[in-house]
DNA sequence: TTGTGTAACTTGACAGTGTAAAGATGGTGC
DNA sequence: GCACCATCTTTACACTGTCAAGTTACACAA
């Protein structure tokens, strides 16, 4: 009693809601299971966040920031020596590595109805993000002196939909089968990928 | 009053949950919401599915084979005469035009934590649809001398990637802007894998 | 210092949800 | 005609998101 004053509690639900999402899953996931997390009465989000969808598409705001910056990283990281190929399978590997680290973020990010699809910073960030993965397609159309805007957009497209597609089925074996080291191990169609991309008419 | 037996309650609750996410969405669907709409009461479906979980999963079997059979239709309605190229393009298009048709079951089918995923049928089903898309790729393959098994199933998951991810990143598009038929016009990155499955080494 | 406004949070309430238990109904097999 | 039993209804409960009204304590002006 006399907390009214929490410190940072829109940052203390984002935190809650992260955790719970981990513990329960996006399904198990309530409103009133963050801020009972957060230490604060059931009707306290509502100040900070207009509804359960307000506070999910922070959320999912947030972990596309942290989604670009791990491809970022990865892309940053690699050998000055890197082949445009090998720079785009360390992106996928991000990508993937990313995927199997926060299962759940992922998929508030990709494939649930709760954060606000609509919401204009959403769509910002999940297109940074986007654009981060495809930055080394770009460079690799202009090695095989590919101009065309709409033969570049579709290499792109193809190189996101490869990464995001293995990522998608690795999720899936694992809500199945548990935990699957075997798919960290290595990602063939991203291999596979960089060889076509070189190939590329 | 005195509708003790409906006759087919179980198909009648299938049909209803199937309108229902048409109507609401996978949000916005209840059990409640179906059982209404079937013309009973709202506990009435615990005694043929166990729960609103179970009702899903078979909705999604459903929807699998469904699924498998438009896929089916369009390998083997393509001209005799096409190309392993053509059909896979085929293959492709029936595709998307389910998930563009067909939203709302798609998300369900593909990236809802709603149905059972360790279902033993639902796993079985969504395979056959897997191996369905990827029909065309070993014949493929082998047209390119092709037989190392692990060379081929990494194609099969590239050539799904590919298409998912196209089928994914249109149904976005759909929910933000709204029904975009530029979209269903063609399939550009499913026309760039045919040419690199060709081009394979 | 005192008063007042206001943002932050609590309390209470409401309609809606899934699901379990127990009661009602009516077709089926003996 | 009788008993069984699958099928459906009724009732109940804990839980959900969200709204409205009340409470607190900080900031700022007099």
């Amino acid at each position: 009693m006399s907390d009214y004053h929490h410190g940072d509690l829109r940052k203390g639900l984002l935190e809650a809601a992260h955790a719970v999402l981990n513990e329960k899953g996006i399904h198990g996931l309530s409103l009133r299971a963050c801020a009972a997390k957060a230490g604060v009465s059931h009707a306290a989000p509502t100040h900070h966040f207009k509804s359960l969808s307000g506070l999910l598409t922070e959320l999912a705001v947030i972990a596309f920031g942290e989604f670009t910056k791990a491809l970022r990283k990865a892309y940053d990281d690699s050998d000055s020596e890197a082949t445009l190929h090998q720079r785009l399978q360390a992106a996928g590997n991000a990508y993937l590595q990313f995927a199997l680290d926060e299962p759940e973020l992922f998929k508030l990010m990709f494939s649930s109805p709760l954060p606000d699809q609509s919401n204009e910073r959403l769509i910002e960030v999940s297109g940074q993000a986007y654009a981060e993965l495809t930055r080394v397609v770009k460079p690799l159309c202009d090695a095989k002196g590919i101009t065309d805007k709409a033969t570049i957009e579709q290499a792109e497209l193809l190189a996101w939909s490869t990464i995001h597609g293995y990522a998608h089925l690795s999720l899936k074996q694992q809500d199945i089968y548990g935990v699957c080291d075997d798919m960290t191990a290595g990602m063939p169609p991203m291999a596979i990928l960089g060889t076509i991309l070189e190939q590329m008419k």
